[in-house]
DNA sequence: TGTGTTATTGATAATCATTTACACTTGATA
DNA sequence: TATCAAGTGTAAATGATTATCAATAACACA
């Protein structure tokens, strides 16, 4: 955790931003809840539990930063609100989601899928990939379950 | 034109809802801007210019409505709005895009990529899958072109 | 042709996530 | 210490979308 918080502060620092306070608790808070695809209001309100002088605008515009610097994942699964998850060091890419149609549910896939087709779409489209976004729809595992005892 | 919309009407009724005026001007702007990725905002002006009567609120609810059927697909690129394409008819997924990262253009890709991935999600993790949304963030053909010129 | 019922509409207001404006702090540097 | 830019919190503004509600249209039936 510390030695995660060090290498941000660096990172931040080679492009001159400083870790003030305030972007270190909301660091903090989303290193304590990896992968919770938590929205700036969740993250907003776990991280005035610790500092309760904090703003808003100050978690959005550090997500902003984090985003832009690629420490943080902004994603989006088609609700009104965008979620960050703090990016798995050394990955180059999202991890894919498996998104429940009927509890909503999220998964994870942190293997990488689309080698293959990324290798496709730049051959083919000669489109030089940087990132990619993958989103399954469908039923998981526990709601097929359900459906099946209830039949 | 004037099959597709005789076809959009019948799924209509089969679902007890019907294709009035207002939806039809707004299925036929989809149609004229087939893959446009347009925006409600984009869509009304358009409805406007043949109808100018109808309201904003009347266009979203038909897109909510067209969406639900599955006649059009909401997609959503990050920044903040909604943008709603007609379904390829038999497509039974959403074709995937290529975002240009320089200059904001938007490549379709409408040959499944996904096939083996798909059958590997629902065997690997027992998830059933209804849909997909693929976006790649990259360098597009035309900038990366431009890039090489100016150095 | 009327009449009741229901779905649909347009205008408008409300909502809600996100941004912006602005005056105030802070912290580094001269 | 004085200065200056970067960063902050509060509050107001914004902009997309949704909800509300009275008016209208469509239709089924007397």
């Amino acid at each position: 955790m510390e030695h995660r918080i060090e290498r941000i502060k660096k990172q931040l620092h080679a492009e001159s931003y400083k870790l003030t306070p305030q972007r270190e608790a909301t660091v903090r808070v989303l290193l304590e809840r990896e992968e919770d695809h938590l929205s700036a209001e969740d993250i907003y309100l776990l991280v005035k539990e610790k500092a309760p002088e904090i703003g808003l605008a100050t978690v959005y515009r550090t997500l902003e930063l984090l985003s832009e610097l690629k420490i943080v994942d902004k994603i989006n699964f088609g609700d009104g609100v965008s979620r960050y998850d703090l990016r798995k060091e050394g990955a180059a890419h999202f991890h894919h989601h498996l998104v429940c149609m009927e509890c909503g549910t999220v998964e994870e896939i942190v293997e990488d899928l689309l080698e293959d087709v990324e290798k496709k779409v730049e051959d083919q489209w000669q489109f030089q990939v940087k990132d990619h976004r993958l989103t399954f729809h469908g039923i998981c595992r526990h709601c097929q379950q359900k459906n099946k005892e209830s039949n």
